[in-house]
DNA sequence: GACTGGCACTCTGACGGCCAGAGTGCCAGC
DNA sequence: GCTGGCACTCTGGCCGTCAGAGTGCCAGTC
C-alpha cells in the first residue's frame, strides 16, 4: 500500500491524501453524531479526533463535504450533519463487520438454545435483537413458499370435523380444519392421507398445486366432497396464504429516540404495524444474500423515509428461508446494529439447520 | 321514581336535587374534558349543557367536587380536571351500557365470520377492537388452564425425532418436539398414543399430570426413555408454560395522545411489551365476569398508573376462557370503549362456541 | 497550493419582562 | 340557594436581549 503511493506522482499522492481525509471528516462526523445525536462543528471535531489540522482547514473540507452532498447544516451556525448520502458512504466504507465479543456471542448462544420450539426462536430471536441494538427488531417466518411439506396428517375431530395439518420442513405447522356434511369415514380419511403423502411429503409448496389436482378424480365419486373439501384447504394453504407471518419487537424503543428527534414516532408506529409493509421491507432486499442497509430515503416506504432498515437474510441448510432486522433512526449506530443483525442472523440459521 | 321524592320531605328533595346537579357537572366536566382534552371551566360548562344555573353557582359546585376529591384544577386558572375519583364515579354512573348501532355490530359479525382459525380470530379481534376505540387493544389466547384435551397425536418426524401434537378445545394446537437416541418403533409409538389418548383425552389441563404420571410404569424397561420423554414434554406443556398467549394491537393509537399529554409512552410501551404484565392485567379481573374498568391508580402495574384499561371476559359454551380489552390514557371516552369491549367479547364468545 | 489564525457575521436557545385571556373565589344582594 | 360583579391569579404567547457556537472568508505563512 505504501509503495503503491510512493511509485505515483506526488500531485496524485497529494491529491489522494487529501481525499483520504475528507473521508476521515466523513466518518469523523457520522460517528459523532450518532453518538451525541448533535450536529458536530470543526472545532469538537479536531479536539476528539486526531485529525492533525487546525479547525479551519476542517472547515474547507466541510464546506466541500456539504458541496458534494454528503453533509448539510440544519442552519447557518450549527455544526454539520450527515445527509441520508453522508450515511451511505459511512456504511459503504465498513467493508468488513465488526465481530462480536466472545461474551456476546456466548449470550446470543444461550438465549436462543433455550427455545422449544419454531414460535419461540422467533420470539426470542426478535427480543435478542431489540436488546442488543436497542431498535425495533423484525423477524420474519421462515418462508412457506421456500419451504417443502415434511408430512401430512388428517385427524378427525369428531364425526363431521377434520384437521389438516402441514408439517413444514422450517417447524412450522399450519393446521386447517374442513367440515363435511357426512360423516368422515376412517378408511376413506386413512386412504387419503395416504395418497397425500406420497403426492406431496418432501416436495416444495410451490409444486403442490399440480401433485394434488387431479387426485380427486381418483376416488369413489361419493367421496369426493370430502376429498375436494380438503384439497381445497390445502390449496389455500399453499398458495393464497403464503402467508408470511412477521414479529416485532422492541417498539418502546422508537420512544427513545422521539425525545432528540423531530422523527415523529406516529408514522413508524403505524407503518409497522402493517405486516405487509413489513414483508416488503424485508423482501425487497431481492437477492443480496448477505447485510442489507438501506437509509432514509433509499427506502420507499412512506413513513418509514426517516429510518434505516439492517436486514439480512438467515438460512435453513445454507437455502436463505426469511429475512431479520431492525428499524431504527437514519443516525443510529450502523457499525453495531450491521454486526449484531448478521451476528444473529448466522446462529438462527444454525440453530434451524441443526435442529 | 316522582312520586318516591314527592313523599319526602321538602328539604329533603332539595338536598336530592343538589346532589343530582352535582353528579351533572360532574358527568358534564367529564364528557367535555374527554371530547376536547383540555380543562373546563364554569361558563364553558354553562353554555354547553342545559344546567339552568349561572356560571357562579356551577363555581360553587365545582368547589364542592374539588372538596371532595372528584376533579382537580391544574393550577390556580384553569379549568377543571376529573381526578381517577371522578373517572370512577361516572363509570359507575354508567349503569348499561349503550349498546351498538347496527351497522357496527354487523361490521363486527363480517369482521370476525371471515376468520379461518384460532390464530385469525385473535388477529382480527385485536385489530377490530383497536380500531373501533381507536386505543391500544390486547387480546388473550383462551386459557390452556381451562381447557381439555380434545386430543393427541404422535408423529413421527425421522427416525430419531417426534412431534407430540396437542389438539385443545379452544382451537389451540400445542406443538413440542420430542429427540430421541434409539430408532422410534412404529408399534411403541401407536401403542403410547393409544394410551395417552384414553388417559388424557377430553380431559382438562389440570388433570392431565395426575393421570398420565403413571403411565410409565406400564412399558417395559427398554421403551421407558422414550415413553418418560414424552411424557415429561406433555407436563411441560400442560403444567409449567401454561404459557397464556397475547397479541397486541393498536400501539399506534398511542402516539396521537402523545401531542397533548404528560403521559410519556416509553414506560407504556415498555410495560406493554412484557407478556407478564398484560397477563396481569387481563388476569386481575378475577371473578368479575362482566365488563371490569380500571382507571389510573387503581390499578397497580406500574408504568400504566396513568392509563385506564377495559377488558371483559370472553367464553366459549358459556365458561370463560380469557379476557380481551383495550387500554388507552384515563381520558378516554369510556362510554364507546366499554360498549366496543363489550360487544366485540360477546361475538367473539359466540364465534368460539359455535365454531 | 495547502494550511492557519483572525475576524466579522449569523443563527439558535435561554432568559426575563410584559400583557391579554381565562378562570376562579368571594361577597353582597335578590 | 342562586346570581352578578369584582378583584385576583396563573398561563401562554410575544417580544427584545444576549451569550455561545459555528461558519465563511481573507490575508499571511510554509
Amino acid at each position: 500500500m505504501l509503495r503503491q503511493i510512493a511509485s505515483k506522482p506526488v500531485e496524485y499522492v497529494e491529491a489522494q491524501m487529501l481525499e483520504e481525509r475528507r473521508l476521515a471528516v466523513l466518518q469523523a462526523i457520522v460517528s459523532d453524531y450518532v453518538a451525541t445525536h448533535e450536529a458536530v462543528g470543526s472545532k469538537a471535531l479536531v479536539d476528539r479526533h486526531q485529525l492533525g489540522v487546525s479547525p479551519a482547514t476542517i472547515r474547507n473540507d466541510m464546506a466541500a463535504l456539504e458541496e458534494e452532498g454528503y453533509i448539510t447544516a440544519p442552519h447557518t451556525s450549527a455544526g454539520r450533519i450527515p445527509t441520508d448520502l453522508g450515511y451511505r458512504m459511512f456504511v459503504d466504507q465498513i467493508s468488513q463487520v465488526k465481530p462480536l465479543s466472545a461474551a456476546e456471542r456466548k449470550g446470543i448462544d444461550r438465549f436462543l438454545s433455550d427455545a422449544v420450539d419454531l414460535d419461540d426462536i422467533m420470539t426470542r430471536t426478535v427480543r435478542l435483537l431489540a436488546q442488543l441494538t436497542k431498535q425495533v427488531a423484525v423477524v420474519q417466518y421462515p418462508s412457506l413458499s421456500r419451504s417443502q411439506v415434511r408430512r401430512i396428517e388428517l385427524i378427525p375431530l369428531n364425526e363431521h370435523r377434520l384437521m389438516i395439518m402441514l408439517i413444514v420442513d422450517s417447524g412450522r405447522v399450519e393446521q386447517r380444519i374442513v367440515e363435511c356434511s357426512v360423516p368422515i369415514d376412517e378408511v376413506l380419511l386413512a386412504d387419503l392421507r395416504a395418497r397425500l403423502s406420497v403426492a406431496i411429503s418432501d416436495q416444495p409448496f410451490s409444486s403442490v398445486p399440480q401433485r394434488i389436482e387431479d387426485l380427486e378424480q381418483s376416488f369413489n365419486t361419493e367421496n369426493r366432497p370430502l376429498v375436494r373439501a380438503v384439497i381445497v384447504e390445502i390449496l389455500e394453504t399453499v398458495t393464497a396464504k403464503l402467508d408470511e407471518r412477521v414479529v416485532l419487537g422492541g417498539a418502546s424503543n422508537l420512544a427513545r429516540y422521539n425525545e432528540d428527534f423531530p422523527m415523529t414516532i406516529q408514522p413508524v408506529l403505524e407503518a409497522l404495524e402493517e405486516q405487509v409493509v413489513l414483508l416488503r421491507l424485508l423482501g425487497e432486499v431481492g437477492t443480496e444474500t448477505k447485510l442489507s442497509v438501506r437509509i432514509g430515503h433509499e427506502n420507499q416506504v412512506e413513513g418509514l423515509t426517516s429510518t434505516s432498515i439492517v436486514t439480512s437474510q438467515y438460512a435453513k441448510e445454507s437455502t436463505p428461508v426469511a429475512s431479520l432486522g431492525v428499524i431504527g433512526p437514519t443516525n443510529m449506530d450502523y457499525v453495531n446494529s450491521m454486526s449484531t443483525v448478521q451476528a444473529v442472523a448466522q446462529y438462527v440459521s444454525r440453530f434451524l439447520s441443526d435442529e
